[in-house]
DNA sequence: TTTAAAATTGCAACCGATTGCAATTTTTTT
DNA sequence: AAAAAAATTGCAATCGGTTGCAATTTTAAA
């Protein structure tokens, strides 16, 4: 079944009548070769089908051209947004990419890492799954002096090059905007305090309660894996709390998408009873009834920062030894589900 | 900055005293190397950081390993889930995916396909783009008998295996539950009717009207891009019918959720007005209000057969120019957009 | 026409693992 | 104890490009 052998530089060279190093030269248009003959070179290349053979070439250059990418999931728009800028980065600069994810598992993150390491990747993109509570799969990437950089989901007091965006704020701007409108009792449905995102937007909360002087309610802190399954639970805690809260702070739009309409199957009104703050800005915020506020970050943005900061370095233009962490801007997007004072306003 | 240099069989040969092969063979626990030895060569290794090379193993064995995947989007729930069924079935077969996608454009495809090819995939699988005419940039695998499979969206008069669903069927249950539920004006809002899935869809759905008596009206059908965009762009050339359709076959679940949304906006009432099916079974779908009857296929299942296919062909166990089609289940999910006689029953 | 400088091309040694076959050592059989 | 069989290990070629340096040819300068 197999067909005929692959078409090698030594199939052109003798063909041409030349030594194979000119044809490996001519190939990559190297300056030194004769314009007609590197013409000729790739002309008869096409002719006999050949095509390069990577192994032979990274075996010897010691070199991949291939960056290694580890998120937590797929599934999400931020996830796609961030690797679209990661891929238009790394694909202009003639590098490629392998995507791994974890699935939110650290045993995974790991797999993926060695599988990543032993790939020979040039560099490292990755965010950091759920219960990722140490770096060391990342150790021997550090010891053999392969760039890594984090996004997102980081170990704050680690010494890589983190891209990220300031989740103390946005916290603090979610919990204080619901405090404007009038909220009193204040949900905060999120996940594994121990992963910074969630860490930082959990203080933003908690100091923007006790900037306005309303006392933090451990019973108000839901911490869930902002699944599908998990915006149900969350409305059903909710529920059963006396008195019901006025506010909730949920940190993934998706859980707040379900979080809401189990409250809304039970007769809950939203914003004018529990008013919903959610985070990311995904698709679906727009499409809930009400709209969904949220917290708006820029995945492409924060794709492209991490890929153009990781070939600076690969090609010796700049060190990310030098820059630590990169903060990237985000805002709170105002929609239906909070405003509980002008809930009679137009459209958003 | 670079660290010292890697390790090599070499070097654990000469810890040793032993010849490369010996390590090699070591290595990877071939029988005809003394237990001993063994155990000492995979000690020595680990203690000496020891790395394999892919590069070179592969150079000299002339196979990767590696199974190419190409996707025309990473951004939907189908196509996660078919990565994900791919995925359990070649890890447990000891199998790398590489992952590429199209943007459903016809040159990234085929720039994609070119980028596998030259990384040497052992095998490919493959959903084609929105407008992709002709299967010529697989050539080359097929000239070199790499074997390709391609799932969901294909070339139906291809030889090539294919795993897909049923679109004629479905587009003739849609259509008839549709029809079964009062309505007489039906649109039909899809993408490029050459594409295999839409143009299956469509006779479905021609047919269904043919077989119960209802003229058909191509004013009805809306041939779009399955966007967000394209979903508000439907819903105001519907409004813009008189007399009003009275329901809506909506190949896409995302599509069909900004659709009804923007219907309801202008004070359409789902479904007593207009009643709607999408497609898909996507997390949005059971979001929206109300929620939406859509019919659902298994992603998961058809990546496993896929990669299942073409992994036992790779092993020789089975030949995939045995299989032609393998048409995977798929149903109607009946929720509340389109219920018009039951509209007042339960939850779904 | 010589000589110096620039442009082309080739030599040959890598890169690291794999594997058919031969050589050697150990174990079993007679 | 000798011969045969089985178990281990090594030899050396191979996979296909890449690249420093030398050799050769061509072009320009003297």
């Amino acid at each position: 079944m197999k067909s005929k052998k692959d078409v090698t530089i030594y199939d052109i060279a003798l063909k041409l009548d030349l030594s194979s190093a000119t044809v490996s030269r001519g190939l990559q248009d190297h300056p030194a070769i004769n314009k007609n003959t590197r013409k000729k070179i790739q002309q008869t290349a096409r002719e006999l089908g050949y095509r390069h053979n990577n192994f032979a070439s990274n075996l010897r250059k010691q070199k991949t051209n291939t960056i290694g990418v580890i998120v937590h999931e797929l599934n999400s728009n931020f996830i796609t947004s961030v690797l679209a800028g990661i891929e238009k980065i790394t694909t202009e600069a003639g590098y490629d990419i392998i995507i791994a994810h974890s699935s939110e598992s650290y045993q995974k993150e790991a797999a993926n890492a060695l599988n990543l390491f032993h790939k020979r990747v040039d560099g490292l993109i990755a965010s950091l799954a759920f219960d990722t509570k140490d770096l060391a799969h990342y150790k021997s990437f550090e010891e053999k002096g392969i760039p890594v950089i984090f996004f997102d989901r980081v170990e704050e007091q680690s010494e890589s090059t983190k891209v990220i965006i300031d989740n103390y704020k946005c916290g603090y701007q979610a919990t204080q905007h619901l405090i404007e409108q009038g909220c009193k009792r204040i949900v905060l449905v999120t996940a594994n305090l121990k992963r910074n995102v969630y860490a930082q937007r959990h203080k933003g909360y908690t100091d923007a309660l006790y900037d306005n002087s309303i006392p933090y309610n451990k019973e108000y802190v839901l911490i869930k894996d902002l699944s599908e399954q998990c915006g149900v639970e969350a409305a059903l805690q909710i529920l059963k709390m006396k008195p019901l809260p006025d506010g909730a702070f949920i940190t993934n739009d998706f859980s707040a998408a379900v979080c809401m309409q189990t409250l809304k199957e039970h007769g809950v009104n939203i914003p004018a009873d529990i008013a919903i703050v959610g985070f990311n800005n995904d698709a679906i915020s727009k499409i809930v009834e009400p709209k969904l506020t949220t917290i708006h970050y820029p995945g492409i943005d924060i794709g492209e920062i991490a890929a153009r900061n990781l070939i600076n370095h690969l090609k010796g233009v700049s060190n990310i030894k030098h820059t630590n962490t990169i903060v990237v801007r985000s805002d709170l997007i105002i929609r239906k589900s909070s405003l509980k004072k002008q809930s009679h306003s137009g459209k958003s």
